[in-house]
DNA sequence: GAGGGATGGGTTGTCGACATTACACAGCCG
DNA sequence: CGGCTGTGTAATGTCGACAACCCATCCCTC
């Protein structure tokens, strides 16, 4: 559901079928396999990354391997401890409660603009269906995939550049606790029925109402059992 | 305020005056002195960063150079162009308001915490003192400082780590903003005394005035002539 | 005279080598 | 036997040089 906008500005008039050459700087495509490798879990918490090591893995020298996981670092995935060595940041429980607190103040803000504005919830109605479809299908990869699209929306809806950002930052963080927490007890209907009321609840500008399924439902997420969660040091 | 504890652990039974040997990297030092420059207005918004140029100017390689614009990039205070050149970030009125904005909700998240854990907000009165007689002696420096110290301590208290760290992140936009703008209408004395109505409500516990005092607060310090921002590109 | 391609300057991107640091283990002295 | 000291190793920190790239300008062709 990326791959679809994986080229972006030039198109206009020129024969198709051909990509445009790969330019970008090799600290990102590091970053981005490293990224993706601690998010699917591939990468634990508490991993100590070596720069050599990985540089002569991926066949590079030291330089972008440097830059990419300071790029990580910013991400808040990867922690330095100077003329020691990097790791993968440990994911404490209290860090897991104080990300989700987050994230519900961050939903809730997008929710009050988005009122205050009266911008049209209708986009998030095509999530919903994605959603609904993905629990029927039992389909775990897609009813996430689709959870994300809706909440990325909700928050783009609130027209705050910042807040978006800072969501953004903040989701990467979800993602390594979603592929490392333990699945058996998600109920795939109830997580895709929780959220059309939200929409019904901003369609009908009951600010209160909305807030609160947002509170109740980030809340659900964050509650989950503590010790599938790698401990920290 | 801060060289009080400059040195932390050691201690114990050696003999004083011997201060430890600095050991921070080289881009930890560029970059405070960079950030320092950029903060005070030195280095105003749209000024491009050369690494070559400071790398001879600071008599280091460029590698620490990268390093550390690398970091106030993760500080958002510069921005990079690929291949092109990285320059401090320009400041929008836009981002100027959504700047305070999420100000104002970290803050209101904040007053919430404290209320329902019951933290005693004793701590602010302290500052709320110092900015008196700041306000008084007509010390705009020493108003800023202690302003800047009332809110990190009403932050902390919250005992919310990634919030904090999501605060002071933000707040170093401020210090930028605050930097530039025009300073000839503020009313020392008033800013003083936004304070003390603030820890009053949150000590008696009501929430509502708590967080409509802080609102408006930061509703104040937002509002101000968007002509002193410089305009992005 | 106008359009298109080459060219030059300047910047970031990448590389390999060397310097510095911290930790761990072994060895020595009390 | 205990604690301090010296050394070795492996990691990060720093450096200087080279390569890739973008942009602006100039020249050449039509």
């Amino acid at each position: 559901m990326i791959r679809a906008m994986t080229f972006s500005e030039p198109a206009s008039s020129n024969p198709p079928d051909i990509a445009p050459i790969e330019n970008v700087p090799l600290r990102v495509k590091v970053a981005g396999q490293l990224r993706a490798a601690i998010l699917s879990g591939r990468l634990p918490p508490g991993t100590s990354l070596v720069e050599t090591a990985l540089a002569t893995q991926m066949n590079v020298s030291r330089a972008p391997i440097r830059e990419a996981i300071q790029i990580l670092e910013n991400d808040g995935l990867v922690e330095t401890i100077a003329y020691k060595g990097k790791r993968v940041k440990p994911l404490t429980a209290r860090e897991v409660a104080e990300t989700y607190s987050l994230r519900e103040v961050f939903e809730i803000m997008a929710a009050r603009r988005i009122l205050e504005a009266g911008t049209s919830v209708e986009p998030l109605r095509t999530h919903c269906a994605t959603m609904t479809a993905a629990a029927e299908a039992n389909d775990f990869e897609a009813l996430t995939a689709a959870d994300e699209a809706f909440h990325h929306t909700l928050i783009a809806l609130a027209d705050h550049d910042l807040l978006l950002a800072s969501w953004k930052s903040l989701y990467l963080r979800i993602h390594q606790i979603m592929a490392l927490r333990n699945r058996d007890g998600d109920n795939l209907a109830e997580v895709a029925g929780n959220h059309p009321p939200i929409v019904d609840a901003l369609e009908a500008g009951e600010a209160e109402r909305a807030i609160g399924l947002i509170a109740a439902h980030t809340r659900i997420l964050a509650a989950f059992d503590p010790a599938t969660i790698v401990e920290a040091r």
